[in-house]
DNA sequence: CGTCATATTGATGGGCATCAATATATGTGG
DNA sequence: CCACATATATTGATGCCCATCAATATGACG
């Protein structure tokens, strides 16, 4: 992988926009490639910030763990988006877990002392920042609201109308991005609710549930169930 | 309440720190007070952004509303903090209600165009935002996890030991900052949930529970609650 | 002192976890 | 290419946590 690449890479992140080309540049001679495997771990939660992270290929999970050593799931971050943004900048530790969730996953190490610098020269990167910062916060709400105040039925309605889909008149197919126990994690249910949902609603023919896609036949319906 | 007062109060706040005398002399020009009795409304949700906010006194509750009415507090600011600061950059309207826990609660708004202005001119300011946009986003990844993972017991647990506490050998005086009603909301429970725990608790002798304080008596093993 | 919000207590039920067993994929080496 | 091992997914039985509904008690405040 070259240099070039990295730059393209680093360019077209929602952090950088509006860098001059030599600030990415920089920033691109300061970065590592590393290439995944599903369950590697990128970081540690409590480990010292050594840099952030941005995703090029397949996904990393942030999760934490809790002390009876379930674990949450904060957040998948797909290709061409960052994270631990905010540790590097006001912490001085990773606040989560990150670990790949396919193979090959590959994501760029920016270090963080060149960053650091950066930010404080440069004016765009201030703003770039607070925009990235906004949009974890709003995530984070939203997440928020959901564990709390929704059903898992309505948690998994909305998550499936919220995925891309495709096909049409009435029949949209959704691609999971993950396995079904992992999505479990993440809608913070277990495995065996996840099954008897998709199970019950395949029954009244509001969907088709095989492996790793989901048809949706009753868009309404499904609509309704996601206001719980 | 003078010119002077606003421009101390705007002084201590996180966001504001660094800033010069006569940057935070331009925003305090650009703020109104608002007096506010317990229950009114600072902000709707999906209102257009017209300014951030700081508490000066009392308290205000961030929270939305679901679509089963049911509504879910995503935080409570007490004074010195600031909120809307992240809707303010990069949205247009704001995202969840805001209003007054207490009577009287006095709450700033700074206006919103004084701000963007400076924050485009000050690089201080740019360095504040991101350190409270940090904060928030800390906040409210705890949230998440407690939401998700944690029983009701372990998160009143960990609120009760999370508040500061008064009072020595083993008899920790801790003073609710809100209504027991209100507190359950924040933890995502209802009132009678909350009472079933006090008196559980009491019953083992673990804290006292009146109107407005709780009484920690056994340290060791509410700590334990709180890991689930 | 009466009125209203807050708080407690009880009875009941449902949602979802847990435990356990089986089925179906996925991948590996012979 | 198939048999085996392992991870993922389904399905059932059971139970608990916590919400809901309902009634009463207690404090706050004019």
């Amino acid at each position: 992988m070259s240099h070039a690449d990295i730059v393209e890479t680093l360019g077209a992140l929602a952090l950088f926009q509006g860098l001059a080309a030599d600030s990415v540049a920089a920033l691109a001679a300061a970065s590592r490639l590393h290439s995944l495997q599903r369950g590697e771990r990128v970081v540690h939660e409590g480990e010292p910030c050594r840099g952030l992270f941005a995703v090029r290929k397949g996904g990393v999970r942030l999760f934490r763990i809790a002390p009876d050593g379930k674990e949450q799931i904060l957040h998948r971050v797909g290709p061409g988006r960052t994270f631990a943004e905010a540790a590097l900048l006001t912490m001085s530790c990773y606040p989560a877990h990150a670990e790949a969730t396919e193979t090959p996953t590959e994501v760029l190490e920016i270090g963080g002392d060149v960053f650091l610098r950066m930010f404080e020269e440069d004016r765009r990167l201030a703003r770039g920042m607070v925009a990235s910062l906004s949009s974890w916060l709003h995530r984070m709400v939203e997440r928020v609201e959901e564990l709390s105040v929704l059903s898992a039925g309505a948690r998994l309605a909305r998550y499936l109308l919220d995925l891309p889909a495709a096909g049409e008149d009435g029949r949209a197919t959704v691609e999971l991005p993950v396995p079904k126990k992992e999505l479990a994690a993440y809608l913070g249910i277990t495995p065996e609710t996840l099954s008897r949902l998709l199970r019950k609603w395949q029954d009244r023919e509001l969907v088709e549930s095989t492996r790793r896609t989901v048809v949706i036949l009753d868009f309404d319906t499904l609509m309704t169930l996601a206001e719980d």
